[in-house]
This record gives C-alpha cells, sequence and structure tokens, in this order.
DNA sequence: TAAAGCTGTTACATGGGTGTCACAAAAGCA
DNA sequence: TGCTTTTGTGACACCCATGTAACAGCTTTA
C-alpha cells in the first residue's frame, strides 16, 4: 500500500504542533495538520488519513468528541487514534480508552517515545506499510529509489509526475478531484491553475504508455481522475 | 576488526567505576577510564571507542551533554551509547533519550544487567560500523583503515567525500535528499547551505572518476542524490 | 612558519521541467 | 442535430534546479 502514511495531526498549539509535524515529515510521513476538533473532522472527509494523533483539550470540538464521532462511524472507525494529553490520572486515560483511542499518551513525552507509538499504530493496523514499493498491475513504484518500472521496463518521468503517479498508487480506483491532486502533489498553499492538473495527467499517461501498455489512468468527468 | 572491543567508562566515583572495569574487564573488553566530561571527549578523540558506558552525573561537562556532542557529530554518532543515572524520574529519562543515548540504566543496577545491556548494544551496533567493508559495483570502502579503491586502484577522498560515499554504500540505490544528506554527513545542528552538497557530489563524483569508470551517481531531480 | 589541503560560499551557465494558453476533440444535453 | 461544457494536447516562454569553476577562510602538515 502506501509508502508514504498520512498522519493528521491535530494540536491547536503551534509550537507542540510543528515539532511533531517535523519529526513525522522526516520520517517520511505525509503530515495533514488541524488545529481544532472540526478542521479535524472536515480533513477526515477530505482524504482518510491513516493514522490519527489527536490533542485531549482543544477549543471548540473537543478531542474527545472528535475520537467519539469518528468511532462511531463504520468508514472511519478502523483508522488508529492516538490520544495525547496533559493529564495524567488514571480516571482520565481510562475514558480516553472508552471512547475508543487506540493509544493515549501523557505529556510530557520524548519524541523518541512519540514516533515509537505511531510506527506502532501502523504497523498494527497497516502491515503492508512497511514495504516502500507501490504496485498495481504491472506497474512499480518504489519510493526509496525513486524508480517507476511497467512491465519491467524503467519509465522516465518527472518529478510531479512522479508524485502523481505515487498518489494514484497509493489508494487504486479512488477518483482524487483536481483540487485534491493540487493538495497532495503540489502542496498546499500553492495556486496554480486546475486545468494543469490535466497537462500533467497528459503527461504522465504518455510517459506510462511509452513502451506500450494500456492507459491506466480513467477519466471521470465533472470529477477528477482515478488509477483504474 | 579488533577481537577486544574498546569501551570507554566514563564515571567519577572510582568505587563504581573499577566495579564495572573488573566486570568489563574479566570477560575479554578493554577497557579505557575517564573520570569526568572532559576527559571523556578527548579519550573518544583520541581513538574511536566501541561502546561508552556514561556516567550522568559528573563534575565539569556532564554525561548529557557528553551524549549530546557525540551524538550531534557524524564521525561519532553510530557509537552506541549507554547512560547511568542515580535519578529514575520520568523526566529524567525523557530527557536522557532525547539526548540520542542509546540505552539507560537506572542505579541501583545488578552487575549481570549491566552486562547484558552492553552485549546488546555491541551485538547491535558492531556488524555494521566496526571494521567493515562497505562494496558497490568495482567500489571499496574500508572504514576500518579509512581506504578508498575502485577497480583495484586507491581513490584520493577528503573526509566530507568519504562520509558521503559511506552513507550511499550503506544504502546503495537509495535517494537521499540533501537534507538528510546534510544531517548524516555534517551532523544534525550544523547550518550549512543546501548547495554544499552539490559541490561535493561534484567533487566525489571527479573523485569516483579520476581513472576512468562511469560515474556511479544518479541526480534525482527535485529529490536528491543516489548510489546507482 | 609556510605550504598544502579541505571546506563552504558565491556566481554564472545551462538544460530540462513547469505552468499557461489556445485550440481541437469529446461528452453531455435539449 | 446543434449547442454547451469538459477534457486532451501541442506549443512556448519562463525559471528553477543542477553542475561547476573560482575564491577566501580555516586546519593540518611538513
Amino acid at each position: 500500500m502506501s509508502a508514504r502514511p498520512t498522519v493528521l495531526l491535530v494540536e491547536d498549539e503551534p509550537a507542540q504542533r510543528e515539532v511533531l509535524a517535523y519529526n513525522l515529515e522526516a520520517e517520511g510521513f505525509d503530515v495533514v495538520r488541524a488545529c481544532d476538533g472540526e478542521e479535524a473532522l472536515l480533513c477526515v472527509k477530505e482524504g482518510l488519513p491513516d493514522i490519527i494523533v489527536l490533542d485531549w483539550m482543544m477549543p471548540g470540538v473537543s478531542g474527545i468528541e472528535v475520537c467519539r464521532r469518528l468511532k462511531s462511524r463504520p468508514e472511519t472507525r478502523l483508522i488508529p487514534v492516538i490520544m495525547l494529553s496533559a493529564r495524567s490520572e488514571e480516571v482520565d486515560k481510562v475514558r480516553g480508552l472508552e471512547t475508543g483511542a487506540d493509544d493515549y499518551i501523557v505529556k510530557p513525552y520524548s519524541v523518541a517515545e512519540f514516533m515509537a507509538r505511531v510506527r506502532k499504530e501502523l504497523r498494527r493496523t497497516r502491515p503492508s506499510t512497511v514495504g516502500e514499493v507501490l504496485t498495481y498491475e504491472d506497474i512499480e513504484l518504489n519510493s526509496e529509489t525513486h524508480r517507476v518500472t511497467r512491465a519491467g521496463a524503467e519509465l522516465k518521468l518527472g518529478p510531479t509526475e512522479f508524485r502523481l503517479l505515487a498518489t494514484f498508487l497509493e489508494k487504486p480506483g479512488r477518483v482524487f478531484s483536481r483540487d485534491q491532486l493540487l493538495d497532495r502533489v503540489w502542496g498546499r498553499d500553492i495556486y496554480v491553475d486546475t486545468r494543469t492538473v490535466d497537462v500533467h495527467i497528459g503527461r504522465l499517461r504518455k510517459a506510462l504508455t511509452q513502451f506500450g501498455g494500456s492507459d491506466p489512468l480513467r477519466t471521470v468527468r465533472g470529477a477528477g481522475y482515478a488509477l483504474g
């Protein structure tokens, strides 16, 4: 599956948030940041993350409430949730787990401990994540060596096409809207014309079929693109 | 590699120190003693030990400071460090781990436990750190003699190029970003311009091809560099 | 102490990747 | 069928990432 698991990091305090984000990104995770409960729920709706790190105390919708809602919906129930809290009382811990959180970290904690917990949860729920090779049919993308092959032949594609293909390979079959692709491939704060996506899809198609083979990309009119 | 691994034992209290030294020597280790942080750093500079046992509380440069310095330098980063401390508070433990210590033993401990931890760290790190010869195709790097050859001919390269090549040789094919290379080759807390990596890549390329042969380094546009 | 070697920075050339546009083609819709 | 909307794609100008020479500061060596 995904070589870059997506972590939804929900923490209202900027300093804390960025420290964790820095370490997660350094380890190769895609980090989606959220500052409060409402934003968190929105992000989950946008694109399902592979794991959620949730601060307990937040303005607005609290972490505990977010967790409760996620765990009560079938489509989000299986996403592991790690709760962060400043309170160490056993009572809180119990309540945290009762809402369905999969793990619970009490501040202060070391970054090493935090990373270990995240990896543990991901190992538990996505054993296939450990491999860094994404495949779909005869297409292989190795994110470690940055090489892409189709039916054994190496394909030459630019950085943008590479990330684009990687995005599709993470969730084969899923339809990505142009805006979602811009977010994931180009970056959240980049302003680029939507049609640029079309052009790069074209380039990716050309690259994927340069040695023959059918076009694996599907255009979903009015919605976006999908792999397979 | 030496049949007798060298242990650098840093402990200011003589009784403690001699008990540990006695047991280490009985098990066939070469023991180098140091009474404080400054002496410890000097010993490390003299000749790299295979493992370091470091007392937390010491006059002058503290154990935690010694550890931090060792872990921030590429040439000493891989030496395992075991911290000894009388404090068992969680806070201290966290701080100890954040400095990069590989293990942490809280006093009082049994000698058997101590020896077990030392053996464990050596088992973990020795195969890859001590006297290993790294190869890729016709390139050979001997970390013990600090010599590099290609197709049998000895290459002359500077310290930075040496560590750079060693980094690539540890994972041939893997793409390292410039930031990752700065972390691993220069050191985590060194601030150096990213482009410096490019220059040293160029120097390494020139060194590797000075007697002919193709350039084994691959530039991955927008991502970094890789060997092969 | 001088010489040699190494390092990090800067500046400049260059080539390839990028985004945008315009128009063609296709797909929906009435 | 005719019209509108959406998508495919060739062309092109731009500019950013990379390669590299030059240089000054620093450390090591003779």
